[in-house]
DNA sequence: ATGAAAGCGCTAACAG
DNA sequence: CTGTTAGCGCTTTCAT
């Protein structure tokens, strides 16, 4: 910048000024700045900036499992926001453990980032907390953080999975299992909330050894389904709550060689790019990932702009899309019912 | 960091050889020292370190496609490796477009991160060359970037698509489609090369009619399959050569009621969690996505502990997993060959 | 409209 | 073993 400066024959805070796009600024002496810095093919230190100035184009992003296809979608939205708003990510992935989590939190505060967007391993984290309570602006995505007062946005998980469910009772089954996720994850005992609500709703008991919890990851898709289908007395249709469990439980189903609908129904929730090519083509929940990805950044800079802004609760809504996963259960029989593919 | 040493009865230096470990430092001021920080919660601000030491633990990182599954699986091993060794990421998705790509270079020179991985949107970017140029650590990843000397992580393109071609071959297929990707990305020529080679090596003419170009993603799959399809003597073999085009002809050859493999056969490049529950289960070029990532991650922080290393190309080999899109061919008859789910 | 100078929080050279 | 001090590259008063 020195070098600039000299070159412009003007200080380095007019050279700075001009970076700053300023007023009062002489047309002239703007010219040559800008001249000096294309001859010298000048890179303005964003280091030093943010130790002046405090204040980042860098957004933290603390998302729980990268290899996730739901949050790389969500990512996609976030990082398109940024991109129109000159931000950068700088991208944490805390693969459901919360000490790594609690690391990352400290390196993007320390990092002096603009805000971030986290979605939480455990809804008490305590590292949330003290990032909440340190004033840089936070958006909850995906997964609430209860107990602390903060913008948040997510899906109607009750209101998901209670379209599953009732699409599947509906189509006769009334041995229905769960294949539920971690319980310090607001997300999974929302989708459990909604299961239950959907069998009480319809006047089916909730029986306890259909119900399984899995870590939200694929294998413990498969185990589960594994241990549902062995059962003496098997469900007749899974409902996996969320999209790796799915596959898994679509593995394992494979796997024994039953056939779907025909020997057990499923139903996914979060709906992805190949569900319509999977075999057979899987009715699932399907969530606004990208949308919700821009609503979150959105709702980030917003924060940023003004940071005594009213925290509030953005709920996105899920849709159910039929495809061939589910049949129509006539007493003994399953006849497949063909909406869409 | 003053506070710090206020509490402490050190000086802001004492605190600063604390925190980075020197010898020499007395144990009891040590104790001092960190109880101190414990007392006042005391974060380091890592600005102001990165700005004093121009050495960072920031690790840039240049994907040209975030919602594709390969490459999110390449950044959780580059990932996993950064963790382990006190890095962070700072994300950047050009979309494959070379303004976006060029800009974030911009960004990460100017954050003067320690290092920076990129899978180049075309050979021949100029940023990438300023940014080689100027000294800091690179590694190009998955895609090459030619007349430049620069470390390069890739997969030997040219066998996986020999591989894949052959299979179809020796399946008794000789009308063979290839739906390629983008010419100024050396891994579609690549790929391009071996089916090509294959071709000539068991004696079948290069029909350009069966040639299509797409772009890596999944309307240009359905599309250039919809073409092939259309075509007044279609091929009776598709090799795709990325993962999302694989998917898009997937679901165009479904939209159009056709058998896989009765009507058309089809491999596909990169393997994913899910291509055993397609329908039918999709033979595939499998390459080592997570290991990619670590290689690279690996490989950049060699070049950042010495940025004298002479650069290297690492090339990883990808595997034929042979599932049931194939089939075998035998005259006008196909029959289901089961191998594997 | 522009320049001089202070200072963001840290580390490292030097001194003791 | 520890303190003093300079300075990383920028932005921003305060003058002029």
């Amino acid at each position: 910048m020195r070098d600039v400066a000299h070159l412009a024959g003007v200080s380095t805070a007019t050279v700075s000024r001009v970076l700053n796009n300023h007023q009062h600024i002489s047309e002239d002496t703007r010219s040559k700045v800008i001249s000096a810095i294309e001859q010298l093919d000048y890179q303005l230190n964003r280091v030093a900036r943010r130790l002046r100035m405090e204040r980042t184009q860098i957004l933290g992003l603390i998302i729980s499992d990268i290899a996730n296809p739901f949050f790389t979608s969500v990512v996609r939205g976030i990082e398109d926001v940024a991109y129109e708003n000159e931000y950068s990510l700088l991208l944490c992935n805390s693969d459901e453990h919360p000490a790594k989590e609690e690391l990352y939190i400290r390196v993007l505060m320390g990092e002096k980032v603009a805000g971030v967007i986290i979605s939480p391993t455990d809804e008490n984290s305590t590292a949330a907390k003290a990032l909440i309570e340190s004033r840089i602006p936070v958006v909850a995505m995906d997964r609430r953080l209860c107990h602390l007062d903060v913008d948040t946005v997510i899906v109607d998980n009750v209101q998901g999975a209670y379209d599953a469910v009732a699409h599947l009772i509906r189509l006769g089954h009334c041995r229905i299992a769960l294949i539920g996720g971690p319980v310090q994850i607001t997300t999974a005992r929302e989708r459990q909330e909604g299961y239950e609500k959907a069998l009480r709703n319809y006047g089916l008991p909730v029986d306890e050894t259909l119900v399984r919890v899995g870590d939200f990851k694929q294998d413990s898709g498969s185990c589960t389904a594994g241990e549902l289908l062995a059962l003496d007395d098997p469900p007749t249709a899974i409902f996996a709550a969320n999209n790796l469990m799915t596959l898994g439980a679509l593995n394992a189903i494979h796997e024994k060689g039953l056939n779907i609908p025909r020997d057990v129904a499923i139903v996914g929730f979060d709906d992805m790019p190949w569900a319509p090519s999977l075999d057979p083509p899987l009715t699932t929940i399907s969530q606004p990932t990208y949308d919700m990805g821009r609503t979150t950044a959105d709702l980030l800079l917003k924060k940023i702009a003004d940071n005594n802004r009213e925290n509030v609760e953005i709920k996105l809504h899920p849709t159910l899309i039929v495809r061939r996963s589910c049949g129509l259960r006539v007493g003994k029989e399953v006849q497949t019912v063909v909406v869409q593919r």
